[in-house]
DNA sequence: CAGCATCCGCTTTGATACTG
DNA sequence: CAGTATCAAAGCGGATGCTG
């Protein structure tokens, strides 16, 4: 809340979103839609409740997120982003981009929510034969399931159950980054507890190898 | 310093930059290359010194900035980016971008750097022109001169004096902002303060006009 | 002077308990 | 479900002092 005081964007934006947990309230927002408080709470494991209700007051107030109480039928309070709160997304992305090598060492006792994977993951993965039809691929791990979808050679990632998979994969998050940016291959991650359905093919056309030249490790 | 204990890039990120002032010491160093302390604390208007020495030990332990000890003449200690800090760069123009439109309404006690300006100057300008030869522009506001120079398409600011500038602006960071993106005619800025010298070609062919359709107003 | 370290008061955050 | 209340701990801002 505490402002710059610098005639600077970078501050000015700061000064809007640069206090603790305010950007991962926003990823919340930006890969889920609009959530109930609940929901909020479920995917930024460790805030405390107090500042979730500050921080959306503050972000309302910025006009970056916007509440709506109710449709009629379900009685409850929704979130959501504005237009100008879902302009971050470009930023956000960049910043978890450059995060996203850091998630190689994976630390046991950090929190892990299936729908964080859609960041890396639309980061790290292409769609290799954009030409051919598009496919769709299914991830578990044991919370709600994430779709990847190709389009026009890149890879979408969403949440929800593809209707109809052209490949499933069920794993923790960990092994199926490791998996798909090309840290192991498929008979590694089955031996460490990966389960692969659907043709090899599948998983070829997206998945990333050691030998894609990518500034970036992972 | 406190980690946010998720599996996530966002979260990765934030753990080693999303401390107060820690993108502000970052912008500094992209801006300006390499650092000494009091430049730095200079550029940092508002900061205490014993949190930029702490954050500078942070962020030289996270592999962002690296220190070194003086080339023999002089004798000072000089920070600068590492080349996995360089890489904060697409994420810091990114928010920097989103905080750009927040600067039309300019709070007289900010304070204000003439090389803070050219992040949203490279944000803002097109060369309307990529075909003829390329020009620079000087801009003077007081402090350290600031240097606009097309290059492809795009318009390039750095600090230092131009060698043969095409036109010279000499003015407030607000006025020559005002200026070139539009929300200020040549006329009007120059009663309003602004000097210019040079021709009103030169200033057409880099300046935003109202009439530029893009979607963040300024 | 450049580059810090220390001390102190205030603000923000974290953890938990409680409520309409 | 969607918060508010409370309180201890950590972080921050400002001033000052120290060292090569």
């Amino acid at each position: 809340v505490r402002s710059y005081h610098q005639y600077c964007g970078l501050a000015k934006a700061l000064d809007l979103v640069g206090d603790r947990w305010t950007l991962l309230i926003v990823r919340e927002l930006l890969i889920r839609g609009a959530c109930r408080y609940t929901d909020l709470r479920d995917g930024l494991p460790g805030i405390a409740t107090n500042l979730l209700a500050e921080r959306l007051r503050e972000l309302q107030a910025a006009g970056i997120v916007s509440r709506e109480d109710a449709p009629p039928p379900i009685a409850t309070t929704l979130f959501r982003l504005t237009p100008r709160g879902r302009e971050l997304e470009a930023a956000l992305l960049a910043l978890g981009s450059w995060g996203a090598p850091l998630l190689a060492q994976s630390n046991p006792d950090d929190a892990v929510r299936a729908h964080w994977l859609t960041l890396p993951l639309q980061h790290y993965l292409r769609d290799r034969t954009p030409a051919e039809p598009p496919i769709s691929i299914e991830l578990r791990t044991g919370q709600e399931p994430v779709l990847l979808e190709t389009a026009d050679g890149k890879v979408r990632a969403s949440l929800g159950a593809a209707p109809h998979p052209d490949a499933v994969i069920a794993a923790t998050p960990q092994l199926i980054l490791a998996l798909l940016t090309g840290k192991l291959d498929l008979p590694r991650a089955r031996t460490a507890g990966l389960h692969y359905s659907g043709s090899p093919a599948i998983l070829r056309r997206v998945r990333r190898t050691s030998s894609d030249a990518r500034s970036d490790a992972c």
